[in-house]
DNA sequence: CATAAAAAGGATAAAAACATCTTTTAATCT
DNA sequence: AGATTAAAAGATGTTTTTATCCTTTTTATG
């Protein structure tokens, strides 16, 4: 479906969405225990969410990450298509290049429909959603 | 969604639906540059879904791969299942062991529907059903 | 029965995903 | 300015997935 990265990834978003803030920024140590992820391999993956403008973040004394309020507006696909790919979430369900209405797989018509609901899905839940929608109950983490 | 084994093992399955039988059976040989795979690896898909039930075959002389009217009652889930695990199939988006209803994780109400959804469609697909809407079409292969 | 044909099985290699460690750069505080 | 802290970047290692090759077993047929 997705990654252990791409897992990793929105666990560590909706976390820094619970807990941060551009004035309560959060180092990758305080948070590696509950995404359950070594603290190195987060770091990468958090590297690179901040680089591609998913979470914000700043370098040195109280530095760390956190999320602005403009990263509040990305949905869950944001997250995906930065860490897995662009590749991962367009591709026909058999791989096959050139899938589309006009020139359709045997299984476009029975199953291209499911995986696109699903996709849209997933762009449709932006973060802020997420974040409010846990704010009121009892997070079951660790994540 | 699936892996790469999965999708071979789907249009390799597809192709012995519309190409064999009892009767005429197909060998590797035949098929692989159809399915866009190796031959070697194409084989040991083929291995794994006849040692498993997917698919049938016969060594020696006159042997090869084909599908019997029993085979063409499974689903495409059934293949994906046997590829690539079920663990593949069954583990919350998130990755989390114990993420049911009573203990959800934070996507489960918001992604595990579509996901289920997903599944479910992936498990209602007969290869019966799929050879059938073939037949009539032309086929675009190379799948 | 010998031989050829074909799947099955085992061992190995290459590539990708996953993970860690070390060095560099930037921000803050004294 | 200098020391300290933390992310960024780079280099390296490990594991899993993907792929290939070679040998063995099984079967049909002349």
């Amino acid at each position: 479906m997705i990654s252990n990265s791409a897992k990793y990834a929105i666990k560590a978003v909706i976390y820094l969405g619970l807990h941060s803030s551009k004035s309560n920024k959060i180092l990758t140590r305080e948070m590696f225990e509950e995404i359950q992820v070594s603290e190195s391999y987060l770091a990468k993956i958090l590297q690179e969410l901040s680089r591609r403008g998913i979470i914000s973040s700043t370098k040195g004394r109280k530095g760390g990450f956190y999320l602005s309020e403009e990263n509040h507006g990305h949905s869950l696909m944001d997250i995906v298509r930065v860490v897995d790919g662009d590749q991962s979430v367009d591709s026909c369900i058999l791989g096959i290049t050139n899938c589309n209405l006009e020139n359709p797989c045997p299984l476009h018509d029975l199953v291209g429909q499911g995986k696109t609901e699903f996709n849209r899905t997933m762009e449709h839940i932006l973060l802020k959603d997420i974040i409010a929608n846990l704010k009121g109950k009892e997070v079951h983490f660790p994540l």
